[in-house]
DNA sequence: CCAGGTAATCAAAACGTTTTGACTTTGATA
DNA sequence: TATCAAAGTCAAAACGTTTTGATTACCTGG
């Protein structure tokens, strides 16, 4: 490898005399710099990031802390983020924590070691994880994505609207009877979703009418569609005749329904004539399938690019806060401002397709 | 961030001292051991790895470019990638090149200025990319995942054995026209592919039987399956009668496949009474949609491993020889071994599901 | 004609590690 | 009892940058 050494021998100046022809902080005569410029091209120079972080004190780059790529809603939203990031000048290292808490923790450790400037966390299971705890107390800046937690920004959308116009469609409909199969209990994008979807049932229903909702909790993975069905099925919930038989089933997001969809035809029951289906965040293949999946619709670009928006703020105002703190000798507490804690919340969209209709007895 | 000579000055030792008991390079007593120990937990003490890479030369990373990871096969090929890295002690850069040789250009060198020790790279369009080269040429370790490069290390699958099963099958079911979507000409993956199925339409077909094959060439994506179908209908392909109407679509990837099956129903063509269509890759959604589909399974995780595997070899032995020449002070050429390329061939299972059936005309 | 600013450059310190040479001390071996 | 090896420790150099005085030379305004 050819270093700043090496050019400033080859243009015959100091080493200082080629760091500022690259970074421009001080002025450098035309001849001196153009000398210079053309020793770095000539070497193949290329300015060492481990050198260059070790005296900034900061790596530029952000931790991403997903739980399962290969879930394509997931993977979209991390090519998003490491897009936006690499716009700003910012890599990406990708941690897989596979929903395991013990890995998350180990990710934790390493990404701090790393000196990463910040972290993109998409919460797996339990929140807040304990590990994630220690680097936000450690100092290091991060945004959760997809999910509120309540005392972290974060940047996620209106899940319970978007399990409003579920339920308000469904009940429109006529369903009075619906299977919701969430995502892991507790988590409060499963909660917020059933939540709306519970107000908009009673919204959209006729006022007297109640509703017959059974909850099913598991993973976020087809899996857990696909095995909830059967195992209702096979408890009677689908030989039950009226108002107990559940004519729609709404998925907490797109790859339970998919696994649910999957369920349903080998039970013999048709989607949507038999049984309605939703599904959650509108991954691309929703629109591809059949019959093609109700959903609804997250803007993951702008999720993904609101999530790196925010941390980078935080990054800034983080570095700022320090250099302010290195100057003030005084060590003042300077009145800390109470910290703001900002949730971006983004809109979502119901979009309608095949896989939803009014329910048997009402054709 | 509490430094190493924190930890130095709480256990009352020298800096080198706490280091070598980090390492075990050199013996410590135990008492002297346990007071480190002790002051490194009550500090928090965690070794800055930017430093660690400066006087190793390692970062202990891996760059990790992929086109697109929107795509499930890409998805689940990145996380079993980099959970195998980071079983190994090695961090991944995420890297979306999004087919454009110019971000991959980007990112090559940022990750040389990052002192990647290695590069997993999936190649996008055209290859070799010259930029990639001059990373070889730079001397980083790479290793091509599921695509054939001559001049570079590669794991991948035996993508003609895939195509030719596929091909088999399909003679054998009687059918004689075909509509081959491919992904980007020229590819070695779809090459090899279409290379097998003209082996297998052969093998399995009746000897004097020919065999119409239709060639359309395109992305890797949903949008191209979708739009080639219906640009096919436009030309009349599916109006024609007898040989000429291709009675199979077979794609070059899943992706494809899914956006051929929804064009194909919105032409009224029932897959796979009016049309048998086939995938390739196995990624889950196709054992769950409807009608599931017959594909080419890939051994993804095998895949992931083994080319993690064989650049950490590479790695390995690039330091050794880098140790070597350092050592060598005499700058012999060494008789350097003719280098062998070595690319690992996986196999693939063909996995046969609804989406196929004899032609509409044998039954 | 001088004070003071700016352009242009360099040497040296600092960032947080690992590695190496040197120095004691201790025990075992001849 | 003299010799040697190993254990245990430290100080200093090195890794490749950026930043910060310091220095010189020149120009400008009073």
């Amino acid at each position: 490898m050819t270093t700043i050494k090496d050019v400033a021998r080859a243009a015959g100046v100091s080493v200082s005399t080629v760091s500022h022809v690259l970074s421009g902080r001080r002025p450098i005569s035309e001849p001196t710099r153009l000398r210079v410029l053309e020793a770095i091209e000539r070497l193949g120079y290329r300015p060492n990031r481990l050198a260059q972080g070790l005296v900034s004190k900061s790596s530029r780059s952000l931790g991403l802390l997903v739980p399962d790529l290969a879930n394509p809603f997931f993977g979209s939203m991390a090519e998003a983020m490491e897009i936006a990031a690499h716009d700003r000048g910012y890599s990406v290292i990708l941690c897989n924590t596979n929903l395991d808490p013990k890995r998350e923790a180990d990710y934790l450790s390493m990404l701090l070691s790393r000196q990463v400037d910040g972290l993109l966390y998409f919460p797996g299971t339990r929140v807040p994880n304990r590990a994630l705890l220690e680097a936000v107390a450690a100092g290091v800046p991060v945004v959760v994505v997809d999910e509120r937690i309540d005392n972290l920004p974060g940047v996620f959308v209106d899940n319970f609207d978007g399990g409003r116009q579920l339920g308000r469609l469904l009940a429109q409909l006529g369903h009075r009877s619906l299977l919701f199969i969430g995502g892991p209990e507790g988590l409060p994008t499963v909660t917020d979703r059933l939540n709306g979807l519970r107000a908009g049932l009673a919204e959209g229903g006729s006022a007297s009418a109640t509703v017959n909702l059974l909850l099913r909790f598991g993973e976020y993975r087809a899996s857990h569609g696909y095995e909830t069905i059967h195992a209702c099925a096979r408890e009677g919930v689908f030989a039950a005749v009226g108002d107990e038989r559940p004519t729609a089933v709404v998925a907490a997001n797109d790859m339970i329904a998919l696994g649910a969809l999957r369920a349903l035809r080998e039970l013999q029951l048709q989607v949507p004539r038999d049984c309605s289906l939703t599904g959650f965040d509108g991954v691309e293949f929703t629109a591809m399938i059949t019959p093609s999946l109700t959903t609804v619709q997250q803007p993951s670009t702008r999720v993904a690019t609101a999530a790196v928006e925010l941390l980078l703020q935080r990054i800034e105002a983080h570095e700022h806060h320090r250099d302010r703190e290195r100057a003030n000798h005084e060590h003042q507490p300077s009145a800390e401002a109470t910290p703001v804690i900002p949730h971006v919340v983004l809109p979502v969209t119901l979009v309608v397709r095949e896989s939803v209709a009014p329910p048997p007895q009402l054709r």
